[in-house]
DNA sequence: TGTGTCCATATTTGGGGAGT
DNA sequence: ACTCCCCAAATATGGACACA
């Protein structure tokens, strides 16, 4: 890649090679940078120079540290779930939210984040419905069959919780009807942070 | 570096995006490998592919495991010269829930089944908020370390460590991926394997 | 010793299409 | 989903020299 060619074997004029060292490391990390940007790809790299020094050189996006860890944790994830995988039955199979690691969601904030996040979720698959049953005749047509079967899915409602899901889910936080009551004495210890936002996070569940 | 210049931002077409990382990929390791060759370096990298499959891929000369090793054992003694890069998502981070085609969903069988999945996450998303709610002490307590981790991945995407899109946020299923093989100099020949499981439900999203 | 600059040339890689 | 091929356009980088 230079104005001449030379051969990949060890460069033994040490001047050339520690040139050649920072510019092809510098090469490198550019290229990793790149590459994280464009497809949004996760790379850690570590250099040890061949100088006397021995100096080391990293790049890490996101830090080499949380990767290395990522690297050995999936490892350990994939054995994990590989011998699970084994003893699956269902036909349906493992999808990647039976995965879910809901102790991350240490902190009401980031459970906040979660719900906000999936009732965009359902909103989009109540449009999706939506459409499907409104003349979907864009998308593969459903067969006769299936649009009996849609009328009746769409009178039950199915997408979130049933009512009685719903009451279900509410008693179990022992949580009622918050919105309008001023206080529960069992639970006034709770945090108002809490509160809030449980009330919030019932409100989006609920039923629209 | 190719027939049209492209702009130094994430691909949004997932299709163009994949080939490019494989690419890139290819490109990324040759290059780490030549360095080695040229300039007798040691280079080990770690690559978690944006794919629903989530391949680990990682190269290294020696074996990234050493390299990691020696990586830790030096930080003290030398000086450690390293380039972060810092994730050009916003804090948020594109979640999976962002890509989802939902046009591919186009039968209510298809629908009901994202419906019933998304109860369960629902269901766990509860679960989690009671905890929370319960004393937060009740949960199974972070080791010291963890605890630190998790302070530092609060700052950037607060669902997965290091993971930004549906691509990664897929990798917590991660599975069957084999531990990567380690390789010298050499690309290493990228594993086909992959389960079928996450076939099924991969088709529905499309991360365009 | 480690980088930055210039310039000409060696490599890489985007697109498009195809195969596994 | 991941590779490979082809080809042209975009980059990377030897070699030489300069700076800190």
């Amino acid at each position: 890649m230079g104005k001449r060619r030379i051969a990949i074997e060890k460069i033994e004029k040490r001047e050339s090679r520690n040139v050649t060292f920072c510019k092809r490391r510098q090469g490198l990390f550019k290229k990793a940078s790149t590459l994280c940007t464009l497809c949004n790809a996760n790379i850690g790299i570590i250099v040890f120079s061949p100088s006397a020094k021995n100096n080391v050189y990293t790049f890490g996006n996101p830090s080499v540290d949380k990767l290395i860890d990522r690297f050995y944790n999936n490892q350990n994830n994939n054995s994990v779930v590989a011998v699970e995988e084994e003893s699956s039955e269902n036909e349906r199979g493992f999808l990647w939210w039976d995965n879910i690691d809901f102790s991350n969601f240490d902190s009401m904030e980031k459970l906040k984040r979660l719900e906000t996040d999936l009732m965009d979720v359902k909103q989009k698959v109540q449009n999706q419905l939506e459409k499907l049953i409104n003349g979907s005749s864009s998308s593969p047509p459903p067969s006769p069959e299936e649009r009996v079967k849609e009328e009746e899915e769409e009178s039950e409602c199915w997408l979130w919780p049933s009512v009685e899901d719903m009451d279900a889910l509410l008693n179990n936080f022992d949580y009622g009807e918050q919105p309008t009551s001023l206080c529960k004495e069992e639970n006034q210890q709770d945090s108002y942070d809490d509160q809030e936002l449980f009330f919030d996070i019932n409100q989006y569940f609920n039923y629209s």
